[in-house]
DNA sequence: CAAGCACATCGATGCTTGTCAATATAGAAA
DNA sequence: TTTCTATATTGACAAGCATCGATGTGCTTG
């Protein structure tokens, strides 16, 4: 199994188009479970509808109902999969939508066209 | 909190343009739980990859080097979350993708166009 | 009917993960 | 320096989950 020896580790293998190495699903998997949870779904919600575009994690707690440290556990699982930016402004941390790394998940889930006919307007 | 009560249940609630409830947002994870593993993920592959779109399971047990038994619980979570369709045809069964359900997942990961100005090009 | 095959379910096991209280770290201000 | 505040890390616990072997269910064929 798993035949490719060091390969490049593209940032977003397709999906659905061929099929997927253990590495590269493994990978793929990584990120998902980064945003299969629904204090972290909410998170992004939060900091996406924010329109600033950022807020620091005091004002996170109190919208979660969550304590302090799991909210920074989130994010730091957040971050760590690339799906977050931070920025320390004095005392405050400052978390925003790292928009590109949202946008290679979503071009993951792309449905392959199949045959040219049938269904063309899965998009 | 959740003032809603009782509401339709929305199939793919927007993640980026406003707070999720917490209904919502165990919704959504549940979702991303089911692609959130690298054996899900290629059967997902492996479905999409095929010419005729469909496999039975007896074809799916050796590209993934899973027991039968794992593989048939990994369909059955796919299967339940909405991502596959099922059908039976004399001993074996036949699986496909759920197109309109990955749609709506992809669907959920589309960022806020937040300002008018700045990164329009995100999705 | 019985036998055989494809798939699903069950039960158990070990690993992962979400959560919190307690503690540590880092910066600001006195 | 010391003190206060904001955030991160640690340790522990309980719940969830991926995996398997064994068994059950359903269909087809003899």
């Amino acid at each position: 199994m798993l035949k490719s020896f060091a390969r490049p580790i593209p940032c977003c293998p397709p999906v659905l188009h061929a099929e997927l190495t253990q590495t590269d699903a493994a990978q793929l998997a990584a990120a998902f479970k980064a945003i299969a949870d629904p204090a972290r779904l909410r998170l992004l919600s939060f900091l996406g509808a924010q329109p600033s575009g950022e807020a620091c994690v005091c004002h996170l707690t109190a919208p979660l109902d969550l304590s302090q440290p799991t909210v920074s556990h989130h994010l730091k699982v957040l971050f760590d999969a690339g799906l977050l930016e931070r920025e320390r402004r004095g005392t405050w941390v400052y978390y925003r939508l790292a928009p590109a790394r949202l946008a290679a998940l979503r071009a993951a889930l792309t449905a392959a066209p199949r045959s040219r006919a049938k269904r063309a307007a899965v998009v």
